[in-house]
DNA sequence: TTATCTGGCGCG
DNA sequence: AAAGCGCGCCAGATAA
């Protein structure tokens, strides 16, 4: 079946183009024009022919379309694949790769910058975000640039060996930009009176900014005295220093694992008061209040936002949720949370890529660690796991380097596989993930110091400097590989994972004779960022009823579903892991294993 | 005063 | 036990 490709486009008056493309790129109709106002109930009608939306940025657009009601199946987009295009070593002969930068690589941070949630339609879809800077607006012109674009990326992917890859890649690339918008919108349910329970058990009762709340005041109280210092503040590491090196310890910082080795009445309270410190200032009252609204956090995602092709997020640290505040993500009333994370997902996917059969048998069904030692290979399950890590990482030294060599022994393909990726990077050349996602080359300053070192009359210094910077950067590609496809993977879950809800959703509204139509209709719910029509949260909105993905971690996930669907939406998780497996690795035998837990809050699910 | 850097720590 | 990858955010320190 070919796949029919919808390209959108907008004009400087606000209006926005469309045109129907065939899957080279070409041409099928003129463009229509159609108003702001209807783009959503165009977008609605031609959904039914499963069409490919290409647009210039999902980010931009897809905020709008929800807040109308109106999901979409699949899209396509230009400025994430762009990214991926211009710098993968399978697509460096490509005309994409080649020709002059221009605002699709110039113009990328601008757009990823200027994206407000709470803009309107008009703002967004009108307004000039455009970073080209000629002043001519976006006429046809601008439009024609979009499908040219388009037809660039479609035959740069043709022309490589195994097109299959980067196809798969900017797929779930472009998924994954649906997915986060869609994540923004509903948001992960919070209950701030949860949150405002816990921060007081352990904080004290709510006080004012700049205040301490009264426990850690008695923390504070209790440092001063063992110091002897009555004075010192425990937030200013310098004056911390003094105080601790006052009382004869001989610290070189204040950092927490080095005081835990010191034996000292001071070092219990001061540890504790690091802790709830921190919680009060990352994830305390003053976060709730600027980040939940209407019982929901709605955090921004950030595709393609780390070099390795991980997610980025913007707004209240959503990648960095303390294991200690996740009680407060409740379930609805009637709802469950899925969460379902991949277990030893890097090393799986080492063995996978470097066809190390051994290293995957020893996770055949089983914790991947567990099977290590099972295997002889190492004694505990802690020392699989750091000469894991040191494998992946590039430790040299302590108990992972002494580890390696009985890694090695025993996973040769694997280990050789990094040891093959950290060389090129020392070298100063590119590594190259499982779906064609590939590594920046080092900044100038690195060949510089390299040329340098080998030139005549190069001082010991220099040689030494060239060498670290070559190993740090060899490092750097040698977990680029790993933590890289990794991130693969997971798009290719997630985006398994939602096209699978999509259509139990389907399947559930043709059962109950229910009317089909999801949403209420543009317009409803204009004037909220988020769409949120009731105190539970997501009433009114293209989630109300139907269970939806909500948070993503690296390897993690979490799904909102009604209580009634939990076991079916924990079933669909389970098979999409297969399949994202199938999808990257083909027939090699590597399972993916899930730890999945249907709970009421996130703090239960381990 | 504001802007940027640093230390420290949360997550994978 | 604290090396070895990728991030974001905060308070305090420092530069401008």
């Amino acid at each position: 079946m070919e796949s029919v490709y919808i390209l959108v486009g907008r004009r400087g008056n606000g209006e926005i183009l469309v045109e129907v493309l065939n899957d080279s790129g070409v041409t099928l109709g003129p463009a229509r024009p159609v108003s702001a106002h209807d783009f959503p109930s165009l977008v609605r009608h031609e959904e039914l022919g499963s069409p490919r939306w290409v647009w210039e940025d999902t980010a931009s657009i897809y905020p709008v379309l929800l807040e109308a009601g109106v999901r979409v199946e699949r899209a396509h987009d230009l400025r994430l694949c762009h990214a991926i295009l211009r710098h993968s070593v399978l697509t460096a002969a490509s005309e994409l790769a080649r020709s002059e930068p221009s605002r699709w690589d110039a113009a990328l941070a601008f757009v990823a910058e200027s994206r407000d949630p709470g803009a309107t339609l008009f703002e967004l879809l009108g307004d000039d975000i455009d970073a080209d800077g000629d002043g001519d607006g976006h006429g046809d012109a601008g439009f024609a640039d979009l499908a040219a674009e388009f037809r660039s990326q479609l035959a740069a992917v043709a022309e490589t060996e195994e097109p299959g890859r980067l196809r798969l890649l900017l797929a779930a690339e472009s998924a994954g930009a649906l997915i986060a918008a869609e994540m923004r919108f509903a948001g992960l349910p919070w209950r701030t009176d949860v949150h405002d329970e816990l921060l007081t058990r352990v904080l004290g009762p709510r006080v004012g900014p700049g205040v301490r709340p009264v426990l850690l005041e008695k923390l504070v109280g209790r440092i001063r005295l063992e110091l002897d210092d009555p004075l010192v503040n425990p937030d200013s590491p310098p004056e911390l220093t003094r105080a601790l090196r006052r009382a004869g310890l001989a610290v070189t910082s204040t950092r927490a694992w080095e005081l835990k080795e010191l034996d000292h009445p001071v070092i219990e309270p001061l540890l504790e008061y690091k802790k709830l410190a921190r919680l009060l200032s990352a994830n305390g009252w003053y976060w709730m209040d600027t980040w939940i609204v209407d019982g929901r956090f709605h955090p921004e995602y950030l595709p393609g936002g780390v070099v390795t092709g991980r997610w980025a997020t913007r707004g209240g640290g959503a990648l960095q949720l303390p294991k200690q505040v996740r009680g407060a993500v409740v379930a609805d009333s009637g709802w469950k949370l899925v969460v379902a994370d991949a277990a030893q997902l890097e090393p799986r996917i080492l063995a996978a890529l470097s066809s190390d059969t051994a290293m995957a048998d020893a996770g055949r069904g089983t914790d991947l660690y567990a099977g290590i030692v099972a295997s002889g290979v190492v004694e505990t399950r802690a020392h699989a796991k750091v000469a894991m890590l040191g494998a992946m990482y590039g430790a040299t030294t302590g108990e992972s380097g002494r580890l390696l060599p009985r890694l090695a022994r025993a996973y040769p393909r694997a280990l050789a596989l990094t040891e093959t990726a950290a060389r090129a990077g020392e070298r100063g050349d590119q590594v190259t993930t499982r779906l064609g996602r590939s590594s920046p080359p080092p900044g100038e300053a690195w060949y510089a110091a390299q040329s340098l070192a080998s030139s005549e009359g190069a001082g010991d210094a220099d040689e030494r400097r060239a060498r670290t910077q070559a190993r740090d950067w060899g490092r750097f590609t040698r977990n680029f590989v790993v933590q890289g496809s990794a991130a693969e993977w997971a798009l290719c879950w997630m985006a398994e994972i939602r096209r699978e809800l999509r259509k139990l959703t389907a399947e559930v509204e043709a059962g109950a004779g229910a009317d089909v139509g999801v949403g209420v209709g543009a317009g409803a719910v204009a004037g909220s960022a988020f769409a949120s029509g009731s105190p539970s949260g997501d009433g009114g909105s293209v989630f109300a009823d139907v269970p939806h993905l909500v948070f993503f971690l690296h390897d993690e996930v979490i799904v909102h579903t009604p209580e009634y669907l939990a076991t079916r939406v924990a079933t669909i998780i389970e098979e999409a892991a297969a399949t994202a497996g199938r999808h990257l690795f083909g027939s090699f035998p590597v399972d993916f294993l899930l730890t999945v837990a249907t709970v009421d809050n996130y703090g239960d699910a381990k």
